[in-house]
DNA sequence: ATTTGTTGTGACTACACTGTGACATCGCAA
DNA sequence: TTGCGATGTCACAGTGTAGTCACAACAAAT
């Protein structure tokens, strides 16, 4: 799946890129208006990534100079405020979703699979780990068929490790995913919220779930 | 299976061909209202999908010729906006069902699949969960056998939770599919109705339907 | 013109969630 | 074993989110 990236902020397109290229996206990125104009006008792409704000040209304008010239590929434009009229501005010039910065990584990636959905075939929208199923759709979660309750937070996290399993998530990872991509570690959110992630799914288990991996980060796994 | 398109937006028409292709359909498609009843009344289709606003001849008449020339194929029809004239109009005029734009492709080919599943759309459209029944047609609505009375938007909130059972419906799809597109989230409209139709289906009931899913959304679930 | 019903707003209340700081505990290295 | 940094846990306060009510604006029917 191709990607393309039309943001001039460096800090900002970097984390996209790379937070998409970690989901196996392939990732073209360019700074400038114009160039993305062209770019997307010349090559084909699965989808668009595009930022309102930019230096030379109005991503909005972008976006209505791309829909006239019949590129059809889906658009998530990328608002700084949640100014409405930029969303209903947006739409109007061709656009097909928008977010508003800033926001978690893992939530660019959930909309960017989402409007590529919409073309292809369905993703599934559960995930498992060992006795552990997360339904995204009904937003619900169960261990061993057990149903627990999670609130926005603790879903948000517990979705990252299952879509990463025995992979060990660093504290600046589970942040920008997670939290927000400005996400600075002057806190301790985290382990608070990894201890109560604990309690409600390993909670009286003899199998932990959740590892620490000292000095580097967490893991969600079943061996030793 | 053979479904026929009539829908003249080229972007429209491209989503839900490619969509309804990806899931194994054979699809025809044309732009004119007309050309679609003379398709629709010479060849055998397992299924229309019809556009309510045609630049030439209006679906609802589309709709209404096809049936007097005895093509009792289903027909899905779609509707721009949440009027409620368009769908009660389109229900009578031999429609089986309809379906609000924008949607999602994925929500297009549940209908498609539903309707075909009925076999020949004789059956009136009734909607159903637990102990919940909603006719279309009748516009009425009973629980456990005892009729509710619900004003139009009650019945479109409703309507789109029995459509989208167990899944977590955010306040934003909410707003877009049951209010309008442009739905802006600055009110508390949606809080107040979703009050409103618990006071009437949930009230006195030990097992809350419309259940409040924190920092997401609503659903309409018999689980915890 | 009056009545009746529906829709959406604003104010208020209640409560769940989030993140913080303090403190306890763990694990590693000397 | 001791010490220290890293991690875990707890209770709390602030904030945000949701639920309910009364009401105003509007429309439809009489």
């Amino acid at each position: 799946m191709r990607v393309l990236i039309i943001e001039d902020n460096p800090r900002f397109a970097e984390l996209i890129s790379r937070g998409l290229r970690d989901h196996g996206y392939d990732v073209e990125h360019t700074a400038s208006g114009h160039d993305g104009e062209q770019l997307g006008a010349l090559k084909a792409h699965d989808l668009i990534v595009l930022d309102v704000m930019l230096p030379d040209q109005d991503g909005i304008l972008v976006c209505r100079n791309l829909r006239r010239r019949k590129v059809s590929t889906p658009i998530l434009m990328l608002t700084t405020l949640a100014a409405t009229e930029d969303k209903v501005a947006g739409l109007n010039a061709g656009a097909d979703d928008y977010l508003t910065k800033p926001f978690a990584t893992d939530e660019l990636v959930a909309r960017v699979r989402a409007l590529l959905r919409r073309g292809q075939g369905t993703e599934s929208a559960v995930l498992k780990f060992g006795d552990i199923e997360m339904d995204l759709l009904k937003r619900s979660t169960t261990r061993a068929g057990q149903p627990i309750r999670l609130t926005a937070k603790e879903f948000a996290l517990l979705e990252y490790f299952l879509r990463n399993p025995h992979r060990v998530l660093t504290r600046s990872l589970l942040g920008e995913r997670v939290w927000d991509m400005n996400f600075e570690d002057d806190s301790n959110v985290i382990e608070v919220y990894v201890s109560r992630l604990r309690a409600k799914i390993d909670k009286g288990r003899e199998q932990p779930l959740l590892q620490t991996v000292i000095g580097t980060g967490y893991k969600l796994s079943d061996e030793t």
